[in-house]
RNA sequence: GCCGAGAUAGCUCAGUGGUAGAGCGCGGCCCUGAAAAGGCCGGCGUGGGGGGUCCGAUUCCCUCUCUCGGCA
């Protein structure tokens, strides 16, 4: 009997369409426990902003990777590919199934593909770079990452300058090609078997839903909690989170309350298509259309359907 | 019903006798240690309908329709 590879589940898609709620129940179905691919929703007391399932729901099936540290630390793709690959680790130790379950395409993609050996940022040489950013400009970063890195130049835009600082801060560093070392990298897609679902649903559709969840946002107190937050210097990770300028900027009286919430909204939007298109390419991933009324355990039920 | 103002990109509007722009919205894309971040690209729209003047009208004139404001 031959040995049967490790399996791995996937649920992603973007923000707002209801994949919590549909992973909860389809991982009891198949016994599963979910580990969160979100950037944001790793970050403790930041519940409503990132729109966090209820600790009560939790219960129900096992849930890793959320609430795991202060708003005032910093978090990145390394750490978050070293906690996840720990988490799962664990679930296979015990027999449990892994299911991803989230919106931010560079975690899923890091853990399915890998990531460069380690370059982890040097606080240093960034804050020297980033000094030169601002007094030369980025083109003058540009033309010196050209001549050490052509094949990294010709991938970066002038004027995507942290692309641009990263890839110099590995040379730098380790006198080493990042356009080179970026060849390098191996994810779990070699050693398991892993089956990546996609939600979906009209644009429309999708927008609106968006739209009313930040209204619900505000319902539940989005507002205070933002107002929380904020007394404690945030991590330039965690107060990237969408909400926290728009409030900041409500706060200081720079638009109103409504401005506030339309920028929200739209920022969400945007923050969706990007998804998209990150997700759209990836022909791994099998899309499960959705209708505007289905609920989370016909949504469930339909990916459960997919997987026989 | 009368008087006035207006009808131009999905929305709000600008402008010009030689067939049009801005902001917002929106669409497409890139992405390997800040990723809910960061970056790139994208505007031919029966210029409300009809008629007239003119070499030529979105721009001037007439008329119709509609919208808004005021007066009855």
């Amino acid at each position: 009997m031959p040995l049967e590879k490790k399996k791995i589940f996937f649920l992603v898609g973007p923000t707002g369409i209801g994949k919590s709620l549909a992973a909860i129940i389809l991982a009891k179905k198949i016994k599963a426990e979910i580990i969160s691919c979100d950037s944001m929703q790793v970050y403790r007391k930041m519940d409503i902003i990132t729109s966090k399932i209820r600790p009560k729901e939790r219960t129900k099936v096992k849930h890793h990777l959320l609430d795991i540290i202060a708003p005032k630390e910093e978090y990145n793709v390394a750490k978050y590919r070293r906690d996840a690959l720990a988490v799962c680790e664990k679930l296979y130790l015990k027999g449990s199934l892994p299911l991803f379950v989230g919106g931010t395409g560079l975690y899923y993609s890091i853990i399915i593909d890998g990531l460069f050996p380690m370059v982890p940022e040097d606080k240093t040489i960034r804050a020297k770079l980033n000094r030169q950013l601002a007094s030369k400009g980025p083109k003058y970063l540009y033309k010196r990452l050209g001549r050490i890195d052509q094949a990294a130049a010709k991938k970066i835009h002038p004027n995507d300058s942290r692309r641009i600082i990263r890839a110099l801060e590995v040379y730098l560093k380790t006198g080493d090609k990042i356009s080179v070392l970026q060849k390098n990298r191996t994810g779990l897609g070699k050693e398991y078997l892993v089956k990546v679902f996609g939600l979906h649903l009209h644009r429309r559709l999708l927008y609106e839903r968006i739209n009313a969840r930040v209204d619900k946002m505000f319902r539940l107190g989005l507002v205070s909690e933002v107002r929380g937050l904020l007394k404690t210097k945030l991590s330039k990770t965690a107060e990237s989170a969408i909400g926290i300028k728009e409030l900041k900027g409500y706060f200081e009286g720079k638009y109103t309350l409504e401005q506030a919430k339309r920028l929200i909204q739209r920022n969400s939007r945007r923050y969706a298509k990007r998804q998209l298109t990150w997700f759209r390419k990836d022909r791994r991933i099998k899309w499960i259309s959705i209708n505007k009324t289905d609920l989370p355990s016909k949504v469930a039920l339909k990916i459960w359907k997919k997987l026989s």
